[in-house]
DNA sequence: TAGTTTTCTGAAAGTCATTTTCATTATCTC
DNA sequence: GAGATAATGAAAATGACTTTCAGAAAACTA
């Protein structure tokens, strides 16, 4: 089932309404470069409706995030970021504390240690974040 | 070298001043539970000295940050929250989303593999995040 | 150690991202 | 299509910091 679906399944399931508002933010947030906070989101869409809330932008990113199509990332700019979930694949994130260039990674064995960690404190884990900050290679490479 | 002493080095080095508010909030920042946000260590100091403000104990934290006897942490809450550091160990978090509860794991493994994977993307790291979220053993057992 | 300089403090005001409110508008159900 | 209900967008509110600023306290200086 793809993304969209998912979404257009919760919506009914919770008895929310599908707005045109929704399907735009669905559309371009999906069809786009990942990362995405509420305020550059809102910005490319006043593009196409300058009309467009704020309000209505955050409340349908907390929406996707609810409904498991998107995951809400933080890192340390003060500002929430969203990205697109593929089940798929997971991956965690390399910050650049200069430049701000996000790189994903994936590493399964490290998805295989937390596993461990949960069952040594017999905790049940739901979720993770893990992100190595520091400086890429253009940046090193700049002095 | 202790906290303190790295503490008054600092201080000492940069031309700041050693005051009496510094360092009742050093000590009681050392001598407590670890994970505080400023919020909570500005209630816990009222209660030692009611004119203390909220400015100056923010302020101090970021200043134990600043000269590396603590780290700020970030739990996704809004707040963020100060550790003191202890630089013969270091571990990560596993947080309780029922109850809050913090619960801190070292595992060299994971450290191995973060360093493998700064070299495979040329990617110089300076620090690190690792925060698992999910349910405690005590929130399981009450269902 | 008194005087001078500079940093600190605390109260209050300011920021800024996010969240809420509310009147109006749009969907959905029948 | 009418009624019920949720959504939208503008504006106000919230909350966690952050800054400002005048008076207080520390550190330097002669």
């Amino acid at each position: 089932m793809d993304r969209v679906a998912v979404f257009n399944d919760y919506v009914r399931k919770k008895g929310l309404k599908n707005t045109s508002q929704r399907m735009m933010i669905l559309e371009t947030f999906l069809n786009s470069k990942s990362h995405y906070s509420t305020e550059e989101l809102y910005l490319k869409l006043r593009k196409k409706n300058p009309k467009i809330g704020y309000a209505t932008v955050h409340r349908t990113l907390k929406l996707f995030a609810e409904c498991g199509i998107a995951v809400e990332l933080n890192f340390g700019d003060g500002q929430a970021r969203f990205e697109a979930v593929n089940h798929e694949e997971h991956h965690d994130h390399l910050v650049c504390t200069r430049c701000g260039e996000i790189i994903e990674f994936e590493e399964p064995r490290i998805e295989t240690i937390q596993e461990e960690i949960g069952r040594r404190y017999d905790f049940k884990i739901e979720s993770h974040r893990h992100e190595l900050y520091g400086v890429c290679s253009k940046c090193s490479a700049k002095g």
